[in-house]
DNA sequence: TTGAAAGCGCTAACAG
DNA sequence: CTGTTAGCGCTTTCAA
């Protein structure tokens, strides 16, 4: 390991010098500099972070909290790691992996102790979460992939579940729908306070009624087996829903199933849509299915932003961020059906040219998957991934 | 932030002695001992990590260079990072999350050079990495997570690529098939030298003919389409074929609508499984896909184990650890058809009663997963996650 | 069994 | 503009 001392001997200076040259601390004469440069690339010098760290109190590490992979801890949360951990690289700083075990405030207390890390960013946040106010408290600096229920002057990345719901809605409206089902998690899948279960509910709830859409919620499944029977009592109780949005996966695979064993065919007599699901994963789905895809690896990337801003400015004015998700259209989205009263055969009943056929003429396409297609009636434009910038 | 000073201070000793009583360094006389505790505790004392470092040379954080999120970025290349972060934190360790950008020996000199880690784990193995060269010769004590073409005496974690296979090939055989065909990711998929998509096939090849199998290779699709192509081509070809091993998410798909294309139905005209996919995966297929499932979490786990364990005996005897694939029986396992040519209709043909009555009658099973059938003729009882152990 | 002192590699006053 | 000096918080000789 070669110090600063070997490169101030070479260069026959002081470290002082050295330092400055380096770090641009202070005016060091050209001459001095170049030749300070020269020593330090011939020996090949890299700053010891530790011991910077030890003087500056500063490390550029930051650490991201993660749960527990407890039972749904899919693609989604993945990307928030990975989007951080690049955002991170980019900007000169690293990132730290943290399992969070059963204490988190605790191992909190710890990380924060260890005078390793600048900052937290913390995701999986509950809308009472308990550890924003110890890091409040300790006068760490963090931010949140997600936000509590009352945010305050709290930084947080999270989705625009307003939007997103809208976008949806105004995607089925566009088609044609005039009602449209929510089957949601159930509220003890994740935490009872998971941000993402409650909001993206009583969203999709208002942006139908704002649209003159005819809503049903209160539906949950969690499993194929729930979400083939929440499935099927919806249908007995509204059988005048042509248009259904899942939230969980596994429920969605109950929901196809349910909807073969009556004979109903995707999307010509059902709508349905996946939501704050990867496209990956829809495109796992016979017919692929509509989904509106979480911005994740944005979401990590803009916590890491903001987290770096408000460490280097020193200005704790809160970031707070909304980032829809993307409606990616699939093969499930269709005009409802005429005669919503008169779908398919019953189930049980002759399964002939349904499914089999459904599957047989489906034109299997590459991975176009970008293509954005919003509702008519929806009246913005397709969107991407916008901007990086952290933008207050 | 408290420092050793000020515990001294407040147990009325040395520094040095508190040091020494916190670290068991040497022996401190039980009454000092607790006295400094009970001052520590009062003061809520944590060790600098940065100062402690800089003596010791030791950080107790370890690094993961992650590829950068390139196509087949999924799920189970994510559940090596917690597997790694679990079983560090467990030791007393950190992990650093280090993305890959396009010069990965580069980046990996300056990692190094930081003084911050104590040691490097690294994933997406290719068969002639260049990275364990550099490791090596720059004396950073690393593990891997997949290994190269001759790891030498480099520590490695892998999946048991030949007993993966053998449990493959005897669970089909247990079933009866004779013939067993292998789809394979097509070889530019990820890298060319990407270990798992060659040692697989290899071993699959070879576990067929020692078993008496006949197999038939060669085949690739990395997307929905070509998975469809590649299946219709296979059929032609060998009409014969019964079981198929199939190792892409997306051509699975493509299979899939190829078999209902033909009005074929799973299993009973054809057994099915996935090859290193998770067993949520083949949860979102129908029927529920027999898949055998990477030990991901795991492998990131005595990676990080036998990395840790070099660390600290100083001892670099290599550890290296192959662990088999689970065998997760699904719904897409069973006998093959007694006339194998006369299997379903033809495409475009009468569809009825195939994939309608198919998902109709299927029985939904909540998340009972965990069922470890492996073929009668295997002779190896069901096998779980074994153990935790690093053994050498 | 304990204390004093040196120093890890660096930054940041303060003099020159 | 540059060198000297004093630590950051800890571990580790070396004496006592």
């Amino acid at each position: 390991m070669t110090s600063l001392r070997d490169v101030a001997k070479r260069a026959q200076v002081a470290v002082s010098t050295v330092s400055a040259a380096l770090n641009g601390t202070r005016p060091v004469a050209a001459e001095t500099k170049t030749r300070i440069e020269r020593a330090a690339a011939e020996l090949g010098y890299r700053p010891n972070l530790l011991a910077r760290g030890l003087v500056s109190k500063r490390t550029r590490i930051l650490a991201l909290l993660f749960p527990a992979p407890h039972s749904g801890f899919g693609l989604t949360e993945m990307q928030f790691a990975t989007g951080a951990a690049e955002a991170a690289g980019e900007l000169g700083y690293h990132l730290m992996l943290s399992p969070e075990n059963t204490d988190p405030v605790k191992e909190l207390r710890y990380l924060t102790g260890l005078g390793l890390i600048d900052g937290v960013l913390l995701m999986e946040v509950r809308l009472d979460d308990e550890r924003t106010a110890f890091l409040t408290e300790a006068g760490v600096p963090f931010s949140m992939i997600g936000r509590t229920r009352d945010p305050g002057s709290t930084s947080y990345a999270d989705i625009d579940f307003a939007r997103t719901a809208q976008d949806a809605v105004a995607h089925v409206a566009g088609l044609g729908h005039r009602t449209l089902a929510f089957l949601n998690h159930s509220s003890n899948a994740y935490s009872p306070q998971y941000g993402p279960t409650i909001r993206t509910g009583e969203e999709f709830a208002a942006a139908a009624r704002r649209a003159g859409i005819d809503y049903v919620g209160g539906l949950h499944a969690d499993s194929a087996q729930e979400g083939r029977r929440a499935f099927d009592r919806l249908v007995d109780e509204r059988p005048d829903v042509t248009a259904l949005a899942v939230m969980n996966d596994h429920a969605a695979v109950g929901v196809l199933a349910a909807v073969a064993a009556r004979g109903w065919r995707i999307p010509q007599d059902l709508t349905l849509m996946l939501v704050l699901s990867s496209a990956r994963v829809a495109e796992m789905f016979h017919p692929r299915l509509t989904t509106l895809e979480p911005p994740s690896s944005e979401l990590g990337r803009l916590g890491v932003r903001m987290l770096i801003d408000r460490l280097q400015s020193g200005d704790d004015t809160p970031h707070q961020r909304l980032v829809p998700c993307r409606l990616v259209v699939g093969d499930s989205s269709g005009p409802p059906p005429a005669t919503p009263g008169e779908r398919g055969g019953r189930a049980g009943g002759p399964a002939g040219a349904t499914a089999g056929d459904r599957t047989g003429d489906r034109d299997e396409r590459t991975g176009d998957l970008a293509r954005d297609r919003t509702g008519d009636r929806a009246g913005h434009p397709a969107r991407d991934r916008t901007g990086d910038e952290t933008g207050a």
